[in-house]
DNA sequence: CAAGATTGAGCAATCAATCTTA
DNA sequence: TAAGATTGATTGCTCAATCTTG
């Protein structure tokens, strides 16, 4: 991989280890603080954070899928396990016969007000503390940037 | 989540949303990319490459689970499945005879050879094309700070 | 025939238990 | 007894196929 191809500087390659090496540990930690907190995993966390942040705690399936950028199939399944374990459940959907509602149970309420409090504040810890907004500005304008790319990489098939 | 603890900023809260979004988005893509041109994995991808970064291609599988961030037995797996493919092979160790080698395989070498360039360009269109000397040196200082605060928060167990 | 959603098979990752040698 | 490594069971993710309704 070395010198047959242009690799990158010093800098990159720091920063490129770096990032890889974050991309991994960071949502580890967070699952870790969740399992302790809540008995929740960080994916449960992530649909259980959707239905809150809507009015009526309740969210079209394929809306869920788009929010979280997840393949239909993987978001079914995952649906499935929660429902099992109460935290959510499925309604039809009058509109639309082919649709479909997630809900959250009072048992996801519940689970979620457990385990908010503990992941903000490792969030804030690990990342947000002493960041500057100068840093906040330039790491913002990064992963929007680097989103568009690859957003726009998906789309000429 | 709303109101009853302290969430984040709404600059934070963008930057957060656009940080999960790439942490999804980016391995996906560079995994898809490494498909098509390899036939490998991204896990695949990161094992080569340790082991083309030695001189000699041959890593002691403690120090690869170190230098890739694995547990040992998700390596020992995908170890597993990459000598069955050829890409790898093992070898004892003679120095401690509890110890073990992975060597790379020529087959393996062909693979990263024709894997690498198409990776080393699309990691440089999505990440590094257009980023300033001075956005790079925030990301690298951003992303140090994060890794040595998650490390800190694993010791004092 | 498209779109919303689910299912089942196959593959990958995690966790606890095990085996061997230092 | 602990360190290096592997194994087996469980769980989660991906991919292709399917079912139902618009």
């Amino acid at each position: 991989v070395s010198n047959e191809s242009p690799w990158l500087s010093e800098q990159q390659q720091a920063f490129w280890r770096g990032w890889l090496a974050m991309s991994a540990a960071l949502p580890a930690a967070l699952n870790r603080q969740l399992q302790q907190d809540s008995g929740l995993s960080l994916p449960d966390f992530d649909v259980l954070v959707q239905l809150t942040d809507t009015p009526d705690e309740r969210v079209r399936i394929l809306a869920l899928s788009d929010a979280l950028g997840w393949e239909r199939s993987r978001l079914s399944h995952h649906l499935t396990r929660m429902e099992g374990r109460g935290l959510v459940a499925r309604e039809e959907c009058a509109d639309d016969g082919r649709g479909a509602f997630v809900v959250l149970t009072a048992s996801g309420r519940d689970a979620i007000a457990r385990a908010a409090p503990g992941h903000v504040r490792t969030v804030r810890e690990v990342v947000f503390d002493s960041l500057t907004d100068e840093e906040l500005d330039h790491l913002e304008r990064f992963t929007t940037r680097v989103n568009a790319r690859l957003a726009a990489r998906d789309l000429p098939a």
